[in-house]
DNA sequence: TATTAGATTAGATATAGTCTAAAGTAACCA
DNA sequence: TGGTTACTTTAGACTATATCTAATCTAATA
């Protein structure tokens, strides 16, 4: 995605199309392996010294305010941020701890019964076990 | 769940049954309601001055390697635990962020094509929306 | 241009989790 | 029983992650 189709989500968004903000936005296009916060704040940072830690994780709060990135869910202590694109689902591996894309598929919602009176908005999947990687370290051959 | 029936699962999976790690375990059962490991280490530490923080970590990892506890998958900082009994999705609020458990059912598996080499061990899912609390209050009435 | 709302900055602070070294405890075996 | 060993606990130091604060800067707009 070029920079003008950024400055455009970011403004179609209502978020002011900030040098900082953009390049938070950039690399998560760029990197769509689920970046942890401090990894993002360090790139970010690298490229322009002066951005600080907190204007990262502040654009990181408003981009996923603004819908535009999604926080992953998993384990482990630090946040991990992922660009809304295509749709997918994760996948954790219980060693590494990587989390992987998954191709999407819709999934059988609950009965509205065990939903009550709850407001659902979307339905993710993940699925746990061992990466290619670490499965091949374990039962090798 | 009685004492009797908690020595015996640790020690069935080879984890001695002190009084800490039973005190973990045993306010797991107690409160299914995904606490934070440090509301557990806040729990554990009133009822038991002495048992330090060192313990209660040390012991929730313990649990969670013997498969007596999940760490469950959410977004936010402080990792959450969960002793595990029936099997449950989750479900996550938009707004308050807390996480409450959903009927179990079996989900359909990925394609063998996208799974790849990896090894599948469980999947689980997240839904996400307002929680029934929070519903409310964003459409009164 | 003046006003104002929104953003950014450095650094302090808060929160969560891990590590260390010493001491304590339980299992086991001669 | 006593000795050996592996496991466990402890307090507190330390690291990592995230948020807050107050001052300053920037951009939109009237």
């Amino acid at each position: 995605m070029d920079a003008a189709a950024i400055k455009q989500s970011l403004e179609g968004s209502g978020l002011r199309c900030t040098p900082q903000r953009y390049a938070v936005m950039a690399f998560l296009m760029d990197h769509p392996r689920h970046p942890t916060a401090p990894e993002i704040f360090e790139a970010v940072n690298r490229a322009d010294p002066l951005c600080s830690r907190a204007t990262t994780y502040n654009n990181l709060r408003d981009l996923v305010r603004a819908g535009l990135v999604r926080e992953v869910a998993v384990e482990g202590r630090a946040a991990r941020f992922d660009a809304k694109g295509v749709r997918h689902h994760h996948f954790i591996c219980d060693r590494c701890g990587n989390v992987e894309d998954m191709d999407w598929y819709d999934v059988p919602k609950p009965a509205s019964r065990s939903l009550g009176k709850r407001v659902l908005r979307e339905s993710e999947l993940i699925f746990r076990g061992l990466c290619s990687k670490c499965a091949r370290r374990r039962a090798p051959r």
